[in-house]
DNA sequence: GTAAAGTTCCTAGAGGTATTAGGCAAATAA
DNA sequence: TTATTTGCCTAATACCTCTAGGAACTTTAC
């Protein structure tokens, strides 16, 4: 009786590979189990159940996704850095659509997920020491800047922009240059 | 034996009801079937299958939105039309997740979504006309402010804000604020 | 008013996914 | 080499999806 070789890590990897190839809602333990031609009940001595398989695909993608956007990031400032980050985020969505849906997902042990997020809000106020916004502006634009990015990656790779013929690419670089317009000259109420 | 009196409207608004109680990913064919206290097998007869029972929440969630977003948005213009569309908009997440989760489901008739999906875009665009954008800014635009909005209900309902104290209603109203300034003021590369 | 037709719901059953319990064999440590 | 741990298996339970075919109820048509 040859042995596969199951790992966490690997039967995590090969999930989000799997995740990109057929949507991360079809993820599951049995697909994932036929894909190493072992039984569904192996996997259960390397993860807990299928949600922590789910989990676990969310970390991993959240944790790239903070790498491309500190890459992304390096030596740059001001609206440079801002559109570098952008367009990371949103390369790596088109890139791995299905581990960006895992990266959506709704951690349930907030401490772990706590630290990639982390990563993710630090990037954020990195980007706006270019543009001299203080507490608490600061927290009301990274709450911005987060939802544009996200609500137009979501919408752009759930098919929302398809009904007009205008190219979503160029959509992306205007709405960017407005996020910048609006940083630059954030509104004191 | 006595009849459920099942309807498919009558399913439709009872999956959308379970939808917003146990979250859109647990409305199943079974649930379903248990709370009309019927057999499973019984829906097949109204109901093609689960996809399409959950593609008609989704219809449903689409059109209810579309109605409060345009009740909201009736007599307004502005700034105003704006934020009143806008706050409809998140209530009706908040009010409803599990029919919000719903209309974000990517459908496969898009010649039956188009018509809500459409009224959307109309509506959208009835607010711009204070603004004064025409096209292509008009779409940028438009692409922009869904992205938003769709963005930033998304997060603070999966919990993305919560690790910051800052009140997300707060953080909501200076978007808006921000959304409104970079509108009078559309950036023209 | 009754017979035909259509509709609603049921039973039965097949097939997929999730998960636990318990066992044997392979890898590792003593 | 023996002892121990680990990896994968079989077996079994439970839930969800869906199809086929049948019985009871409702509607239609004469």
């Amino acid at each position: 009786m040859a042995r596969a070789g199951l790992t966490a890590n690997r039967l995590v990897q090969a999930a989000a590979e799997l995740a990109d190839e057929v949507g991360f809602d079809k993820v599951t333990v049995s697909a994932l189990a036929r894909r190493f031609g072992v039984k569904d009940a192996s996997l259960y001595s390397h993860v807990k159940n299928a949600q922590d398989l789910r989990e676990r695909v969310a970390m991993l993608a959240l944790e790239e996704l903070a790498d491309v956007a500190a890459d992304a990031l390096a030596g740059r400032a001001g609206k440079d850095a801002l559109v570098a980050f952008a367009n990371a985020y949103r390369a790596y969505a088109k890139l791995h659509p299905g581990r960006y849906a895992a990266a959506q997902l709704r951690l349930s042990p907030e401490a772990a997920a706590a630290s990639a997020a982390r990563r993710h809000s630090e990037m954020t106020r990195a980007i706006l020491r270019g543009y001299g916004l203080r507490e608490p502006d600061q927290t009301d634009a990274i709450r911005m800047l987060h939802s544009t990015f996200h609500g137009y990656v979501s919408l752009e790779t759930a098919g929302g922009f398809a009904h007009t013929p205008r190219d979503a690419g160029i959509s992306w670089q205007r709405t960017l240059d407005a996020l910048d317009a609006v940083l630059r000259n954030w509104p004191v109420e």
